[in-house]
DNA sequence: TCCATATTGCACTAGCTAGTGCAATATGTT
DNA sequence: AACATATTGCACTAGCTAGTGCAATATGGA
């Protein structure tokens, strides 16, 4: 990491090829398809078209591109998906559904690379096999359970079932990060709240 | 892979000094600390201390060991958590609430591994201050838009923001394992449809 | 006892990895 | 034109990885 600065108002010296967005975003799509770990500095190159002693003079190699890419990502997220939210309308529920539907958007248009940057580096070394034997297990004996709850309605209860194991991931997923009792103790409490709700008006 | 026969009536040859059961036992307890790719040989090694070409003789390597792992893994959790959700009482709410105090018991006692080997795995080399912003972020936004609703009880909302966030990491996470958008789509019914009954019924 | 068979433990290796060193190059400034 | 400065692109390396080869060893059976 020779010179990290990349603001200057004199400009001496070779100027870079490179465009800094560009190289960034290649680096999103590099990351996104393999996770930290699997992309290699070979990866960047050629995503990037640009040499890795370059990636290390001006992003500080791939621990320093990967923050980039990230923090980009992050921000891109934020406005597209996170913002409006906190601005939204007069319609709270109407804003949930729309964000839920830019979800789906970007998460089952065929162009899109599936899953968000971050949770994708999660899942990038992960067994599909064992994930959705685990998943549809737990799945299958919570719309059993559900069954036996005298809910009539069997569209709202494999909905149920497919939320709660949806939600038991991605607890298992907080978990692993934080590895904070009270947080998961939280977010248990939200999912028991939810399904005495469940229990007491149908 | 010279052979992989465990069960044999004849014993002949040198026995062995492992015990094939404890060995797997140490294994998911390296893959649980460090996940699938960050597990080294050599941390194998030292987890069930037997020699590496044993365990290439006897367990195909570390992508056999893993296999075993992730099966007897399974195979407990099955047994433990799923399996009474199966069978279960006549009140499937008790049972789910049961299920989610077993999932509490095993993801907040302070001697447990945290998460499940399985997602455990994915989330390895996250990286967990990015995950953290996105995470609050999310749960942020997602608890002013229920603001806006004009649903008064705050923790109901609190939860309830907390629920969708867990979800929405999860629903990330199996868009990255599948890459279904079927299943994403069914999915996100799902989620709608429960916000939907909040607006319906508070 | 001697043989067949299987495990063990050590030393070794090929291949891949992130990261470096450095001469060549391209620009602004004087 | 000559200099200072920064980027570029190539070749290189140290270190780590999963996986192997093989002689030593430990057992059951003849």
């Amino acid at each position: 990491m020779k010179q990290k600065a990349r603001v200057e108002s004199k400009k001496r010296g070779r100027p870079p090829k490179f465009n800094e967005e560009q190289v960034i975003a290649a680096a999103i799509g590099a990351f996104f398809q393999k996770g930290y770990e699997a992309t290699t500095l070979a990866d960047l190159e050629e995503a990037t078209g640009v040499d890795r002693s370059t990636l290390y003079n001006s992003f500080g190699g791939k621990a320093g591109l990967y923050a980039s890419a990230t923090g980009t990502y992050l921000s891109i997220a934020e406005a597209r998906l996170f913002e409006p939210l906190l601005v939204g309308t007069d319609d709270g529920y109407a804003d949930i559904g729309s964000f839920l539907t830019n979800l789906r958007t970007g998460l089952t248009s065929p162009d899109a690379i599936p899953g968000c940057l971050i949770v994708n580096d999660m899942a990038a070394r992960a067994d599909p096999e064992a994930a959705k034997r685990y998943r549809s297990v737990m799945e299958d004996g919570l719309g059993r359970a559900l069954a036996r709850t005298g809910d009539p309605d069997s569209d709202r209860r494999s909905h149920r079932a497919s939320l709660l194991t949806t939600s038991v991931l991605g607890l298992n997923l907080v978990s692993k990060l934080t590895g904070d009792a009270a947080e998961i103790a939280r977010i248990l409490d939200a999912m028991v709240d939810e399904v005495h709700r469940w229990e007491q008006r149908g």
